[in-house]
DNA sequence: TGCTAATATTCAAACATTGACATATATATT
DNA sequence: AATATATATGTCAATGTTTGAATATTAGCA
């Protein structure tokens, strides 16, 4: 099996793994300091149980590692730099696809049509209504 | 609506749309180039309807761009870097977390145990079956 | 023009799968 | 026993993938 298929799974899963907001919300808490489930389960604002349980996501998959001491469990980053690396995915987020992406998309599409230069045929009000939701 | 929750919805969001195996190697592949629906279609070995799809999920993200060139869609990154950012991903992924992390686990309770010398009572054992599958 | 082939997108059905939450029970530590 | 955490279970909905057919879009050509 070639390895980009086998990397790409494997980073599917780590991807997957941050595709739920409290998780990502955890791992952007531990970035500060290292937290026991109480005081998650306080910050998130959900029941101690869900709170267990995104840890087990995120421990089985080597984002958290957990450290007992006496009867809190703290939880800290195994790689601090991930929150970081998760933060700079910022970069990659909107600017509100449907507004301006079809606008750029119609211009490049535009540029190319024009480029060409062959029988133009009112392009601009049927494209206005592909755009989706 | 507390930012960091408005926040985290946006990049779980982003990391939902990159929590399958296609949309991750569609990324990796338009890194090197451009690319047409068919030439993804045959890289991938997917029907070219399901590539239309997952080519539409990333679209409607921001992730990629459509390029109109007479029947051809050419595609292409909107944010290049978005590639190499994915790839950085790897830092934090294994290695292999049942084996390794549950040691590192185990240490780490260890050593805390001894630390705060206590009654010790057969810890190694006992922990190797809490590993994970 | 109008037809056909090539390319790409969408739709809808089928489908599995997942996965989140709550409740309850279990484990560990003091 | 009491506190803190983990797991197990059931349930529920939501989600997402695939396939195949129908629909656009464009190029080339008669």
């Amino acid at each position: 099996m070639p390895y980009r298929v086998v990397v790409s799974n494997e980073l599917s899963k780590l991807f997957n793994v941050l595709s739920h907001p409290i998780r990502v919300r955890i791992v952007e808490e531990l970035k500060a300091r290292e937290l026991t489930v109480t005081e998650l389960k306080d910050i998130l604002e959900i029941s101690s149980a869900a709170t267990s349980q995104q840890l087990s996501h995120l421990r089985s998959h080597g984002i958290v590692v957990e450290n007992r001491q006496g009867r809190n469990v703290f939880y800290h980053l195994r790689k601090p730099e991930i929150a970081d690396w998760i933060t700079d995915g910022l970069k990659f987020i909107g600017p509100d696809q449907s507004e301006v992406e079809t606008m750029v998309t119609a211009i490049e599409s535009a540029r190319n049509a024009w480029g060409t230069a062959s029988k133009q045929k009112e392009p601009p009000a049927k494209k206005a209504s592909k755009r989706r939701t």
